[in-house]
DNA sequence: AGTTTCTTTTACCATTTGGTAAAACTACAA
DNA sequence: TTGTAGTTTTACCAAATGGTAAAAGAAACT
């Protein structure tokens, strides 16, 4: 072998590194979620994950590259998420909640990544817009176009799929980023699996046949 | 007349700060809107504003109570919206629907208070947690039992109220808060009047039948 | 014109913040 | 035991940030 192997010299260190820096990341994460990129310091990150803050410049040199690779992390789980899936025996009803409960449940399994996503769109989306437009946008139309052809065969009603999903990204993702409002009105100290079972109920229930008793029309 | 009267020697002034100081208002709640308070330095709502950092700080000499009068603005007029009206004459599907576009109305008209609002509620809701308590809860609680009395009167269905009033929340507040990636979706600049008629209609229909064309329950 | 009140500018200042540079330390392989 | 790569600490720094103090300007009433 001509080509001496890359991985020699570092085994332990490579192990480790992934760790700490994995451990930075979600603290990263936790803070800007609560505070954005702006409002985040560099220090506090530190802090969280029990380092300097020389000591975290050495690993992400750069608060604005830490802040990408936090989105980053998130998004693409986040996408696939966003869009429905393509289960063609799945009926229109099927597909829906999949994809309501599958919302739900990255809301509850990742609410930092959903609020780091909020910040970042209040914010105008400097940095998510491009990407929204090439890889969210495409995703969105096809599952809009659709929507349109089960209204067209009669599965679902004659609705604007657009505001549809514009409901459902809020309902589902409400439950990460305004959860300290929703425990607080619910008077508990945080949401748990249920609370998240009992929305996604609710949801899938009102979407399928709104919440009237016997409506006139 | 012992007493001097106090307005006598304040006319023009008063008249011209209060001019001044609804625009500092309007350019701070702008700049929070984006940024939260940690994020958005004073520097920058004087710039927005057309005057100096230290001409700022002359009207509102600190930070913290500035951000304090920019929530205060907003949280009465939004309070009203978050709980249903009570005509006592009005049907439970009339009231649920004037609240929807209600909500939506505001979210128009408004759209920097919601995100102002939705930055706090992110951070954990450090200074509106206890009148969210005091003066949110209470309302929630009202109309939630009221909810309850329609389901047993059979004007609406048995779903959790809670869960309704979450889904009509974030679905009316994301056209606010959200507006920069759903124009980015639909493919246009900003949203207009027209864009808030179509979702109070989608999820006015929504709400009262659902989506589903022959839902088999 | 002079005085008073309100407003704006000028001059600072301490702290925070993102980031550099290099020294000191650690673990481990030769 | 010594060299080396990886890591942490120490020592700084310039710019940004929230805020103070006081001088200078404007307006308006006497």
């Amino acid at each position: 072998m001509i080509y001496k192997q890359p991985e020699k010299n570092q085994r332990k260190p490579n192990a480790q590194r992934a760790q700490l820096e994995a451990r930075i990341i979600a603290a990263a994460e936790h803070a800007f979620a609560r505070t954005g990129f702006n409002g985040t310091p560099m220090e506090a990150i530190a802090e969280a994950v029990g380092i300097s803050k020389q000591n975290l410049i050495y690993y992400y040199p750069n608060k604005e590259n830490l802040y990408r690779r936090v989105l980053q992390k998130t998004l693409d789980m986040w996408l696939e998420k966003m869009a429905f899936s393509d289960d063609e025996d799945a009926s229109a009803t099927d597909i829906i909640r999949h994809y309501i409960r599958g919302k739900l449940e990255l809301s509850y399994e990742n609410p930092d990544g959903s609020k780091v996503f909020a910040h970042e769109i209040m914010n105008g989306a400097p940095i998510l817009k491009d990407y929204l437009l090439s890889h969210l946008q495409p995703q969105f139309r096809k599952d809009v176009a659709l929507m349109k052809k089960w209204a067209k065969a009669g599965e679902i009603k004659a609705i604007e799929p657009e505001h549809f999903f514009f409901t459902i990204w809020a309902a589902t993702q409400t439950y990460a980023d305004f959860a300290s409002q929703i425990s607080l009105m619910l008077g508990k100290k945080k949401l748990t699996r249920k609370d998240f079972d009992k929305a996604a109920d609710f949801l899938t229930d009102m979407v399928s046949h709104g919440i009237v008793a016997n409506p006139e029309k």
